[in-house]
DNA sequence: TGTACATCAGTGAACGCGCGTTCACTGATGTAC
DNA sequence: TGTACATCAGTGAACGCGCGTTCACTGATGTAC
């Protein structure tokens, strides 16, 4: 807690997106400021200016940092599961949902944040390696052997709904349902029956 | 703009309500505060104490005109539609995506702002009648003639999702897709294909 | 119908808060010779 | 190896901003009699 560093910090500019990281898991989207990360990491609030452009910038190196550790934990969740295809995309899918809910400021900042420069280089680099191991596990399910938009869209649009839904759903709705199905049961009717090979199936109809 | 009115309002409630509607249609979710809907009602910023619990408040009766503005969207869209069982949900769920993209700062308000009171009895009525439309609009493709969590947290994920992914998708990953599908499209992914019966499909495959 | 009075719904000044930003400054570091 | 000096990376005080909230007040409304 206590810093002895003499004037020069050494690496402030990881030390802020480090703080910012904690400040965004700790209290959410609201809880990050570039007072509060300055005095996280032991500075004046006067500081970040000599590293970041302002409040954008320091919340734009975060969301780079942030798409990282997303990235990370699909792949993560990836690795352990079953060599099959259908195991290997729901496990994915399976670290979309685990980073949304463990890591509900960032994927907030991913996400929703309207404070990020979307167009920054090493964030637009960091997003699209993320939104790669999604369309990498979609694959296999493409009927021509090639990324098809239909099916990559169709499982991120769902696999989105579903993580803000658990995250973000008034209560009230959430009662009128009995029971939430597990994510696994629901991505299975897009992925088992595709809509365009119906007789290509690998379950026997006949 | 400029108003007559001697000191008492009349109806400030109802004003402030539609000066905020009014703030997030056209500023977005953070353009809403207690004093600027006071100044757009054409009162003094301390007059909304006297009709809301403060700012949450506020916000919270915000929030149970917009779910009645969604589900009349929803319902329009579905009486416009054929006849049919599938035209209807797919009505449905255009209006849904159409609120979301129209009046995207309610729609943020409903599913995403922190500050509104959940637990708010009218707010819950609200949110409850528009999720029904949504139930009611599932029901014909539920297996058993009764509700279904399955199909109705399919449907409802993949549409809240495909919504989302549209109005805060940063541009890196929207260009690494060739061409963003019709949700309807994605839709009969689900509803045309019900795992649990795959020999009781409409379609001849024989 | 008239009068006294309680209640309601506004006003406007003031408060404290945390924010991002600016500014002159100073101590530490690195470099040229 | 030393020395002069430019550059870098911090400090801390100060600024203005908009916010929600509080407070004593006042004009308008409604009611009891």
């Amino acid at each position: 807690m206590t810093k002895e560093l003499p004037h020069h910090h050494g690496n402030l500019r990881e030390a802020l997106i480090h703080a910012g990281l904690q400040l965004l898991a700790e209290g959410g989207p609201s809880a990050l400021t570039l007072r509060r990360a300055a005095a996280r990491a032991g500075v004046s609030h006067a500081a970040p200016a000599h590293h970041f452009d302002g409040l954008t910038g320091l919340l734009t190196a975060i969301a780079a940092r942030a798409y990282q550790a997303f990235s990370s934990q699909m792949i993560r969740h990836r690795e352990a599961a079953e060599p099959t295809d259908v195991a290997r995309l729901v496990g994915v899918c399976q670290g979309y949902l685990a980073f949304a809910k463990e890591d509900s400021g960032l994927f907030h900042l991913l996400f929703v944040s309207s404070d990020v420069a979307r167009e920054d280089a090493a964030l637009m680099q960091a997003s699209g390696l993320a939104y790669q191991v999604l369309r990498d596990a979609c694959l296999p399910f493409s009927p021509l052997g090639q990324p098809d938009p239909e099916i990559e869209i169709a499982v991120w649009s769902m696999v989105h709904g579903y993580a803000l839904l658990g995250l973000n759903l008034p209560d009230s709705p959430k009662r009128m349902i009995v029971q939430i199905p597990e994510f696994e049961v629901l991505l299975k009717r897009i992925i088992a029956n595709p809509v365009e090979t119906p007789l290509a199936l690998d379950r026997d109809i006949s």
